[in-house]
DNA sequence: ACAAACTCTGTGAACGCTAACAATGACACT
DNA sequence: AGTGTCATTGTTAGCGTTCACAGAGTTTGT
């Protein structure tokens, strides 16, 4: 199977399909039935062929393949810090997908959402023949950037709001800050804060929409969010600031005092927790706290963290879906959408037991 | 107006070198000398040329390009679950190196390590034609299985120990390991114990080795060490266990008593932090711990967590380089080795202040 | 002034493959 | 026998580049 073993004589060249149709006593072209696996092709010619490209290792040029063809079978993929675990999990899942669709994903990872980075990656991503591209853009500036290129091929969108006449699949943040907030009111708390990611980001925004909405729709308060920057350090900072305003004791309670809190993202709750912890506040005791993105750590924090799960892998299938399917058909609508639904998962952090 | 509007709307076909060519009033050859800066072409030119390419929106076709030259400029990089924080870091860093080395890097993850799974993903990539591969194969079965094959390209290592004739890079987990175990014994420990990754992976094997080594140096006892899986759940069930071993009070001491611990990664840590908080136990005041690889949130662990960081950029960088000069020059050493070293990063889960 | 060198540009032939069509032989049916 | 159909195979023509070389101007040296 893949004995490609020509180290026998000279490796000199990789063979062509001319000398596996040589070896067999074919034509050329019967040996690209062979692999291109087309029915009129008799047994035994069919098995001294693969016996010829057997004996030779031979494979298909896909360059050769690519020229004539017009498929790459190239996918690009541009994505932003793959050391996190959401845009890593979106990876692993984007090219899982690609892959079983018969497509080969390239990424480009970008340090820095700028509009130029941007148009960078995409450039090197084109200069390689991709035939579509997922952008990963959570970012306010990128979406912009992106409305503006008129790219030669497809291009669908991750996280990149529905504001843009451009297919794109999201989980629906706001639902999930909805859940957390939700979940933490329903539990008693007279209003809920909140440490939200970074304002360029879409998904902060969402996230600060759907728990503005539930606290207004609640009757409760809304106090000011306090903004972090995904970092477990920024939620540090932002839970120092909250502790502050814990009711010391059981002194005058007043309706912004914090009981509950609702975290953008679980690095973050990490932080919070820790600065909680150092000023003597227990969780969930005193205050209660929900993440978002369910690491794999969350479960393990101290306490475990209540949080809102999405469903990366599924996020990247859909994406790929709604490229591939651009590629293979034609003229399918600029303004499709694919929204993926986040679920709660309650732990320690946000109950009393 | 005719209904056939080529000049309108999106071109019908991509534009070619010929039709640049045209454009400028020169031969496709010209065109060509244009782009690949070739110094004898007379700057007017040149300028022409370029003003046909920018308004025919023209990008070179790479498969034709490919083909000629015999170049894809495409590598491929094997992974394994990139949800971890190492991989991803790894796969992180090698893209960005490859892409300043001017080639294209495309990963294929595999979920298992078997050598089947590796080899499909070798099968994979070669199928499109990349020119050379770094595999990260912290795993027995898959370096012996990557040993057997003889492949048509240049191969690279990541982790893959340094018994194969294949030239790699790893990170020197055996001082990672004697760096955390020495610092713990430093601390006044009269030993350590370990909590190892699986016993398949070579990392795991070096972390045992070098703490092992380090005990019998310093003439400590060897505690057998106890196993897990990478994951914060195992780390937790391995935590358990320590924990009933843990002196309780101060009643009789033995040599066996668990009062520092290395733990093989820093998920693991965190689960073992959690198994000790539940028993009631105190870190470091009554056990100290230490872990590697020093994720983002370590940092901010309860207690902050001494671990062992390795500089995965460095990794990658190192490994592009490695296959970079392989694929450009011919005939170099099948056993060349790049080391990295890895770093103690003390923080308070191990240090009574 | 004439050959030699150098600068710039064009021509034709690959590169290895697939698509379209042509050719061959076997078989069945008038 | 003559014709049509089908399965199987071969032939030819590109796909869009780069490379090797040839040609046309232009400069230089004597």
């Amino acid at each position: 199977m893949s004995s490609t073993a020509q180290t026998h004589g000279r490796p000199r060249r990789a063979p062509t399909m001319a000398d596996v149709a040589q070896r067999a006593g074919v034509s050329h072209q019967t040996v690209s039935r062979v692999l291109s696996n087309h029915p009129n092709v008799r047994d035994t010619t069919r098995a001294e062929v693969q016996r010829a490209i057997d004996e030779l290792g031979y494979r298909r040029n896909s360059s050769a393949r690519a020229l004539v063809t017009r498929r790459t079978l190239t996918l690009g993929v541009v994505a932003c810090n793959p050391t996190l675990f959401g845009p890593a999990s979106m990876l692993f899942g984007l090219e899982e997908a690609a892959r079983d669709e018969g497509y080969m994903a390239s990424a480009v990872t970008l340090r820095r959402y700028t509009a130029k980075a941007l148009e960078e990656a995409i450039d090197h991503l084109s200069e390689w023949g991709v035939e579509g591209i997922v952008v990963i853009v959570p970012h306010r500036e990128a979406v912009a950037a992106l409305a503006e290129l008129r790219l030669p091929f497809p291009v669908v969108t991750v996280e990149g709001g529905h504001t843009l006449p451009i297919p794109g699949v999201s989980v629906d943040q706001e639902l999930g800050a909805r859940l957390a907030t939700g979940h933490l009111l329903g539990a008693g708390h007279r209003t809920v804060w909140h440490v939200a990611g970074p304002p360029d980001w879409l998904e902060a925004e969402a996230r600060v929409k759907g728990w503005r909405e539930t606290l207004e729709e609640a009757g409760a308060e809304v106090p000011p969010p306090l903004v972090g920057d995904w970092t477990p350090l920024s939620g540090y900072r932002a839970g120092q600031e909250l502790a502050g305003r814990v009711a010391a004791g059981s002194a005058r309670r007043s309706a912004a005092d914090v009981t509950a809190v609702f975290v953008a993202n679980d690095q973050m709750a990490l932080g919070v927790l820790r600065a909680f912890r150092e000023a003597g506040l227990s969780v969930p005791g005193q205050v209660a706290i929900a993440g978002f993105d369910d690491i794999p750590e969350a479960e393990f924090f101290a306490p475990p963290l209540t949080t809102v799960r999405q469903d990366f892998a599924a996020v990247g299938q859909a994406s790929i879906r709604l490229l591939v399917d651009r590629l293979e058909a034609g003229g399918l609508p600029d303004d499709e959408r694919v929204v993926i639904e986040p679920r709660l998962i309650v732990r320690r952090s946000s109950t009393l037991t």
